[in-house]
DNA sequence: TGTACATCAGTGAACGCGCGTTCACTGATGTAC
DNA sequence: TGTACATCAGTGAACGCGCGTTCACTGATGTAC
């Protein structure tokens, strides 16, 4: 052990000189990519060699940090989700001192937090469908996690105490999908479309409220429900 | 007017045999490119050349039919929503003979009808946010219309008549972004899966009966829902 | 109707370019003694 | 501690390849008379 380990914190103890510039070095090219994908073009479009530009490297420097452009999208999902879950965990625990956060207040955190992040959350609204499938995949599962984290996070909560897993599991998915959706459509907006924006986080609220208001009267073992057409 | 065109019914009157020719090339050219976006590639992972030689024709060739790949992309839209529309429609004159159309019947309906034209929505889910931005702005103008018509056609029945236009375009948005996004769960399937599908069905009839139940509950005027946290 | 000319969908050669990947390398950093 | 060797992140030249696009062309189809 040298002494530059024993002077640095624990998660760090481990870590030479090199390994931090090489660290470095692995962000800037994740950095690169997240900042060539703005202006609507995907991964896909983005060649290893504009990455390696962007970031200020040699193409042949990649290699010492991704397998190809694939492995590069994974460590993007992993990266753009450790931080996302950093903060919503921070959110939460927010939340617990303030007994009763109103959908309102969440929704435009929310709001505000994607558009802090527009980048990271561009790049996972891009990829989650039109990615590579191993990216598509990787994506697909940070969803599922967020779904249970919800569901858990609920559990406690008065109208959904009773339900089944099943049950919680499906509304959270409608909630989860529904805000998901207000953030795909906010990142569409030219910026500073203040009005529209304004607009869509409404119709997100009055959609949320609606689905509480479904969940508060639902009964799992009901079948049709009393509505005619369509 | 030479003899061929009279013998055909109107909308081909004015078409030569050099013009058929060239719409069947123009065909070839979509079908192609739908081809070759199965197994989870993206437009934007596609080339033009490519393009050409599955349509069996010289890459010069596709210039006489588009732009460039975006134009293909704007025509692909088009061209999978007139279809998708007319189906549309089909389905909804077939369905006011029979009033009283569940949720499940639609739902498993469209089902159906998702895995039948698999290649049309796996192109419309994977360019809706992954493509480029005339692509997707092509495709939410769609789905912004798909939305606009099942506001419509809701209107006349009992809880949403009395609804102000806003609240019933907020709840229609909410119903084809659940289904939209059964869709694309489906397609993320490998085929054959049964047993998920099923699933996946199952719960997404679930969220539409819970949206329903909240919408009989409604009132826009109504403030904060009465429910604690989150 | 038959003929002579015009149109134009599709051809094939050619181009310059950026791509991903290989390789042997360099020199700063790390390690063992 | 100082030295001698090992490691390895980043370099730079080189490669063959498929790309988008241009151009002049051909010959079947269409049109005017």
């Amino acid at each position: 052990m040298n002494s530059r380990s024993e002077a640095l914190p624990p998660n760090e103890r481990t870590l030479t000189l090199r390994d931090e510039r090489k660290l470095r070095t692995r962000q800037a090219l994740l950095d690169a990519a997240l900042t060539l994908m703005g202006q609507g073009r995907s991964l896909a479009g983005i060649s290893l060699r504009e990455v390696a530009r962007e970031a200020g490297v040699v193409p042949t420097a990649f290699y010492r940090h991704f397998r190809d452009m694939d492995g590069l999208g994974l460590a993007l999902v992993d990266d753009v989700c450790l931080t996302l879950r950093k903060l919503m965990r921070e959110a939460r625990v927010a939340a617990q001192g303030a007994r009763d956060v109103a959908i309102q207040t969440s929704v435009q955190g929310f709001v505000g937090y994607v558009l802090a992040n527009d980048r990271a959350f561009e790049f996972l609204t891009r990829e989650r469908f039109g990615g590579r499938p191993a990216v598509r995949q990787a994506i697909a599962r940070e969803i599922r996690y967020f779904v249970a984290e919800l569901a858990n996070d609920v559990r406690v909560v008065p109208p959904f105490a009773a339900m089944p897993s099943d049950d919680l599991e499906m509304i959270a998915d409608l909630v989860v999908h529904t805000v998901l959706n207000l953030s795909a459509d906010l990142l569409e907006l030219p910026s500073g479309q203040r009005v529209r924006e304004h607009e869509l986080t409404a119709r997100t609220i009055k959609q949320l409220r609606l689905i509480f208001l479904g969940a508060a009267q639902w009964r799992s073992d009901r079948g049709a429900v009393p509505l005619g057409p369509i």
